[in-house]
DNA sequence: TTAGGTGCAAATTCTTTGCACCCTG
DNA sequence: CAGGGTGCAAAGAATTTGCACCTAA
């Protein structure tokens, strides 16, 4: 399942728009990397892009698709599902219960809120499948890494 | 930050009683293992029980560590921060989103909703630190394995 | 006793890095 | 033309697996 082309040429734009003022080169590579991430529902992993492309671009390289979606990320363009580079963490509370994840060191604590365990699932969800469990993650920095932040002057 | 020890009884509890009604041995290493998540309230991965656990038993090993805390996983007693063992998947849209995710398969479709973008975050949060964005998970199994699922007999 | 569990080491999988050549700005 | 970017190969990190010995039930 694919984007409308005409979002995808709007996503487009804006990449363009961004690398510019970031001013990194526009490269053939990160314009295809690019197109393929923005044009997929599916959220590929760096494994799927090179697949995709590699007819088109039989030389393009996997560390090439990562450099590219690393600086995507950092260029605020694209975002990761669920946190990053990390290891596996395991969680043995049993409860219904949310997270709290801080961006920076990526402390994780638990919340509750009675509010969220009975959100009301947007129908269009029902045509994706089942609907077993809800879960709201809230990111943000923790009082600790604003103390380390704040410190470096 | 733990958890009182009233909380981790109860949780050891459980975990001797599922043992015992999956049939699976339950071992030192396995009650320390569970001990040491049930006991921590930051989610830690396999590495750091590991650590945590080395100085009382020297020569508990990483891949035991694993294996446990996936045996755990599979009799419901502890789940996984964020999807699990999987490659770093990217994310085009800029527009606020929030996810459904097949357990099964990993599929991964974005939804919108407005209720979803505002939610109302416990006061307890602040505690934590700043929050930045918000971000609800849905997970089920999505219909193709359904499909799937229902055709093996 | 005995099948399942553990520890060790080696294998995999995913991701990053060093370096020489290439291409955008 | 110059400096960032790419491709290749090799290094690293995270996680899993094969196998012989050990131990809970």
């Amino acid at each position: 399942m694919n984007l409308a082309s005409s979002e995808v040429e709007r996503r487009i734009v804006r990449f363009k728009r961004a690398a510019r003022e970031a001013g990194v080169k526009l490269t053939h590579q990160r314009l295809e990397i690019f197109r393929e991430v923005a044009a997929r529902a599916d959220h590929p992993s760096a494994e799927a892009v090179l697949t995709a492309l590699k007819p088109q671009m039989p030389t393009l390289s996997l560390d090439t698709v990562y450099r590219t979606l690393w600086l995507l990320h950092d260029l605020g363009l694209v975002s990761t599902l669920g946190p990053k580079r990390e290891s596996v963490r395991f969680d043995a509370n049993p409860e219904p219960h949310h997270h709290y994840i801080c961006v920076s060191c990526g402390l994780a604590r638990d919340f509750e809120s009675t509010e969220f365990n009975s959100l009301n699932i947007p129908k269009a969800v029902n045509g994706f499948g089942s609907v077993d469990t809800t879960h709201v993650e809230v990111r943000g920095i923790c009082l600790k890494c604003q103390e380390k932040g704040s410190k470096k002057p």
